[in-house]
DNA sequence: CGGACCATTGATAATTGTCAAAATTCGTGG
DNA sequence: CCACGAATTTTGACAATTATCAATGGTCCG
């Protein structure tokens, strides 16, 4: 059992407890209580942790690993809202009514959550309006985050979009080498395309293209290091 | 001046208040300390309510006419994320800390809003947490809308696009008719094309296609008829 | 009535999607 | 550790869609 740190005896609970931001106001005590109401959950890569249509009755953040979040139109094409990782959390919205998942989720590696019930989330609000305030903090961001989503997807063009995703993910998943930043990539080919609206081959051609202009270099399928972060960012519209 | 039907004092104030659905909750006389600090403003059609990059350090409420919530990319591409109509209200995003606004707000009619100091909306939240309950309900709606929006440009042809959106604005600004539904339209073509993310040439284009079709009629630049609701159904994808 | 603004139409170019086939990678079990 | 089969990715050729540019036509308001 990894040490906390804290000398308690609900390690595994705090660990989950500390890595999420909305309870950064909370005392340790108050913590204690909360972790006891924690259902802890794991999932194997591949399954799905919600499915959109179900009914939605808690809060879920990750523990370990990542996800996608992600809904499918009838005709059965795929688009991939978000990538969740360590520290983020879902299912907070609709936390009056009970509503049916607007997204379903799918564990893209090995996965540890830990849950809260949303009636007894419902009551933490209640009791540390604080903790209500730091929710509308955490949407006010996510909601800024898929604004930009929003702007990426209807103006700005397929190589920036890319480009602007492989810097994300970089950013979130990139260790620095003396080569450049290795990226360990939480989507494939086609998660990536289905991430941006585009069909996979174009995603295989335009990082092919990178790939040519010694921009990047494929390590496999699930890693490539970025040579020229600077021209990247070019590309992405982030740097004139 | 209208009658608010409570026989107060503070009318317009109230009217104001009992167009938004967060304070739903509140009694009258909450509602009436509330309404003293308010601030009533107006804009003209065309004027800019809030600049993306500003310190932005209220949440503006529309209390009457329309308007459209959008970013550029430094290219001076415009991306509308949202048209904002009665009842809905914006900057309640970044609550806590007092952050720059993320999209620019501009008038499309004559505009007449209500504003509340982000510093008293938060001491209200902290006196009244149901509240804070009812923002994280609003901001969990637009998200889902947003994520609708987002699924929307990723997967959705153009056709299905235009024909989602002529629905949209049928709900929210349509009347019926014995000859089907006209819908006085707040965007001008170039505005639509700018929310869907295409060329406004696209837009004139798919509007015709449609007219030719006999599913809609345009009566003239700002408002048309939809003659055939299941056709433009089925092709916004929405019907089968 | 005139002028500014907005919308439409046409021609063309650029981009991306689609389908099919080949190549590569990955994981498993021997 | 290697080899095999399945899954994923890449590549090529072509079709479809939409952007762009330019010119025309229409509408609204003073």
């Amino acid at each position: 059992m990894i040490e906390c740190g804290h000398g308690c005896n609900h390690c595994s609970d705090q660990l989950c407890l500390h890595k999420v931001p909305i309870f950064n106001a909370l005392d340790e005590s108050d913590l204690e209580k909360i972790a006891s109401i924690i259902i802890h959950r794991e999932y194997k890569k591949g399954e799905t942790i919600i499915m959109e249509g179900e009914k939605s009755e808690s809060v879920v953040i990750m523990h370990e690993g990542s996800s996608k979040a992600y809904k499918y139109t009838p005709e059965g094409r795929e688009q991939i809202l978000y990538v969740f990782s360590e520290g983020d959390f879902f299912g907070e919205t609709n936390l009056l009514r009970n509503q049916l998942a607007t997204f379903s989720v799918e564990a893209l590696q090995p996965v540890k959550t830990c849950m809260i019930m949303k009636s007894q989330f419902q009551s933490l609000i209640q009791q540390y309006p604080i903790m209500g305030i730091k929710i509308i903090e955490d949407l006010g961001d996510r909601m800024v985050r898929l604004e930009n989503a929003l702007q990426s997807m209807g103006v700005r063009n397929v190589d920036a979009r890319i480009s602007g995703l492989l810097l994300d993910f970089a950013n979130k998943y990139g260790s620095n080498d003396k080569k450049g930043t290795v990226v360990h990539l939480p989507l494939s080919r086609e998660g990536m395309a289905n991430y941006l609206g585009i069909a996979r081959e174009t995603v295989s051609r335009k990082l092919g293209q990178l790939e040519n202009d010694g921009i990047i270099q494929t390590l496999n399928n699930k890693s490539i290091l970025i040579k020229d972060d600077e021209s990247l960012k070019v590309i992405a519209g982030e740097l004139y």
